[in-house]
DNA sequence: TTTTGTGAATTGCTTCACAGCA
DNA sequence: TGCTGTGAAGCAATTCACAAAA
């Protein structure tokens, strides 16, 4: 029993780290691994591994395990990250400019192709990437030409880096504009329609989180 | 009923959630807000908000809700936002650089006093936060120092924004060197002893998060 | 034998619904 | 009346345990 609708969301969120240890394993020329073994590497149990996996499919071979190479590719054809896509950034601050010099991205087969932002100083220049392999240089927008460039370049998702106060407003530009993604940095919860997908990742809750663990630990 | 233990780790994430929220009431001017007035503002039923805050204590007034600056300080009191705390970073590359002026450490409490890197042309110079208010000049210490600072300034939270092949070795050391808390951004899932806290900022798994879902949702 | 895939049991989280207080 | 705090119910996720496949 497979296929769609009902997947926890947990699971989806495994499934990235899954692909990242097959990764590690397939770089050591590993050519099976078990479910004991997959779980081990990322503290899970060898259960969880396998009902993860058995959620998108039958991927296992009983007495053997799961091939290296062959689970690599399902995953990443599950994830969306087999094919290349591009992604704008908004808010060109420190984040934003550490963001935009991320390889990580591109590991990802995600490509920022377009920034803006409000500040008129930064707008009409060039950002470029520092990445070690490929150096590109990306134009800075002004905000009110974000629907063309989305349209132009069929951009589907979107990077948020800009302060808290202009985030929700920002958000409401990016969907307007065609965005159907958001990967939002800024310490605030979007209300956007259910049609678009909000990823965030919030610095203040996870210091508070481990701020939480280390009061309860120590005196 | 409240006090410790069997809290749910979603429950400690959500503190977070309603504290930023209540600064934003109190910012406005609010005096109190009701758990539906909270929930709403963060897409969370009231319920929850109710059984979320009930978990650290009792807080609220029937007929009137909470007062939202009481709530507050309780908030920071039971995440440990109440006290300043010092931490480290290492690894300055582009996210340890951006990470290093970052204003939102400070606001929440914590503020980086050290920087490590095994670079020796970053080693010995001063690295400065570009925050809008103070300008502070951080020196760039040699990974072997990390013990004797640590002590020295009673350091108990560190910042790991190293490459992902590097990271499990620094997570090592840092912990050695008397760290109890790691916020780590590199993209492996770090194996430490029970008594050291992680939190992982995995932009990998949020892009494949959205990745799949904007995949499950077009074609 | 080893190891998968999966129903059944269990654990944990969220929602419901209402007694009790302001 | 309006709203909290909380047991009970309901739902979701994880772990167990085992039949079947290599």
């Amino acid at each position: 029993m497979a296929r769609s609708e009902n997947i926890p969301a947990p699971a989806v969120r495994r499934l990235s780290l899954y692909l990242r240890q097959l990764e590690v394993f397939h770089a050591g020329d590993r050519r099976t691994v078990s479910s004991r073994q997959l779980g081990e590497a990322l503290s899970l149990s060898d259960a969880q591994v396998r009902k993860d996996l058995a959620y998108f499919g039958q991927f296992g071979c009983p007495g053997i395990g799961y091939r290296v190479p062959e689970l690599i590719q399902r995953l990443r054809r599950i994830l969306g990250t087999d094919k290349k896509s591009s992604a704008l950034l908004v808010g060109l601050g420190n984040l934003g400019r550490a963001l935009v010099s991320y390889r990580g991205f591109t590991k990802q087969g995600f490509e920022i192709v377009a920034v803006f932002d409000n500040d008129t100083a930064k707008v009409g220049r060039n950002v470029s990437t520092t990445g070690a392999t490929v150096r590109r240089s990306i134009p800075v927008h002004p905000m009110t030409e974000m629907p063309t460039v989305v349209q132009a370049l069929g951009i589907r998702l979107g990077i948020l880096t800009v302060p808290g106060a202009d985030a929700q407003g920002v958000a409401e530009q990016m969907v307007e504009a065609g965005i159907r993604g958001i990967l939002n940095f800024a310490p605030v919860t979007l209300q956007v329609d259910g049609e678009v997908a909000v990823s965030s990742v919030d610095l203040a809750v996870h210091l508070e989180q481990l701020s939480f663990q280390l009061t309860g630990l120590t005196t």
